[in-house]
DNA sequence: ATTTCGCTTAATATTAACTTAATATACGCT
DNA sequence: AGCGTATATTAAGTTAATATTAAGCGAAAT
């Protein structure tokens, strides 16, 4: 899953990105309007955070903009007061949801989790499937309740393997959502990240089939 | 833990802040209902002990806005007379618990601990898990009954880590919870607080592995 | 006033995660 | 079958996160 955070302040911005990266999302960040709009314009998100008070271009032509280029993407408004709110939502500029500054990191968390889990499948916190029990708060992946130690980057490879499990996902398109801007396109990366896997996994199942490969097409998860 | 003292009277805040920073409880505190609410719009307290009798802004007030601003906090209210407390509850502001002054130190440090442990596993004075054990009224904790002398806020830590140790504890979360205001964000202490226990730890009991480290993502304790 | 202790700061070292790149294997196609 | 392309495997290099160490500071204790 990709996130653009568009915040000028820089310092609460480092929090957020800290925090989410250890979600597991691939974020990118914009300071002002104009470079939020042109990294829209570039790449797909699944879900911007627009602090609506910016320098550059006015917040709510940003939300117009983005909107425009994107018709499904889930949109967050951060304002310093609710009234900024009810002006937008009397536009019916299409944010998804609103939050007033200031506010608890964890609520922010939770309010993306819910306006992305409507894409998945279906998607409380803690899923389990087969033997597989996904623990979205902990991180944490377990097989008849033996903990597979992941690091990031698998983790998040593997959870959007799983909630994208009805499909298969192509290269392309695991790259898109789990790396950010500064991924090469190119890179070989990411098979490297597949085959650490299947040997964590292959070690703690006994099974070489939970990611299979559709060659020319992508992988997909094999519960 | 992280807690707010709201209390006008600053001779009784002192001896209050004493104690709780003992119990290794990070604290912040409030002269008046304003400061009281500014604070709760900042940081995320896990636990308010509120006097409704404040210069400023009416306690009732208070507790109101503190409440909206986080569902979830415990509020434990202070008062002179028990038809304020009635009345409060008649209003249903959601206090947590009462208190009527005056009252003997040990009964807040009790119902505090009362309020916060329903959040934890499980929460018994003295819990045993493996070899360890840990005694909250003491502070002691031992393995396999040899005592671990711990540093304050080494305490602090620890327990915070064997409290929710189904999970893994991001350091920002370490430093939300086992810190106040003053903690710098960026500060490197915390790393040399996991350093100073492990060390202690590994002397006291063999073992290099019980304050795991999950790179990118926190900490977690391994009994 | 001096010492001790707990906490923090800051500089440096180490380690694990991630990426790159080179080589090997597997698969589908004619 | 044999060729070409896609993917797998391996090892080595780079980067970012965390660990370690020593020094400094201030509050409490002697």
């Amino acid at each position: 899953m990709r996130i653009l955070l568009v915040e000028d302040e820089s310092q609460l911005l480092n929090a957020y990105v800290k925090g989410l990266k250890q979600d597991g999302y691939a974020i990118d960040t914009a300071g002002d309007g104009a470079s939020a709009v042109e990294l829209c314009e570039i790449n797909t998100y699944d879900l911007v955070v627009l602090d609506i008070n910016l320098p550059k271009l006015n917040g709510i032509e940003v939300l117009k903009q983005v909107r425009t280029l994107n018709k499904s993407v889930k949109i967050i408004i951060v304002s310093a007061n609710r009234s900024i709110e009810q002006r937008i939502e009397g536009l019916d500029l299409g944010a998804n949801d609103y939050l007033t500054k200031p506010f608890d990191f964890q609520e922010l968390r939770a309010r993306i989790r819910a306006l992305l889990r409507r894409d998945f499948i279906s998607q409380p916190k803690v899923l389990t499937i087969n033997d597989f029990n996904i623990d979205l708060n902990l991180h944490q992946i377990t097989y008849q309740g033996k903990m597979i130690l992941l690091t990031l980057k698998e983790y998040t490879i593997l959870t959007y393997l799983i909630q994208n499990r009805e499909r298969i996902i192509s290269s392309e398109e695991l790259l898109e959502k789990c790396w950010n801007d500064e991924a090469d396109p190119f890179s070989e990366a990411m098979r490297v990240h597949i085959y650490a896997l299947r040997k964590k996994i292959q070690e703690a199942t006994q099974r070489d089939d939970v990611i299979q490969t559709v060659k020319g097409v992508g992988y997909r998860f094999n519960p």
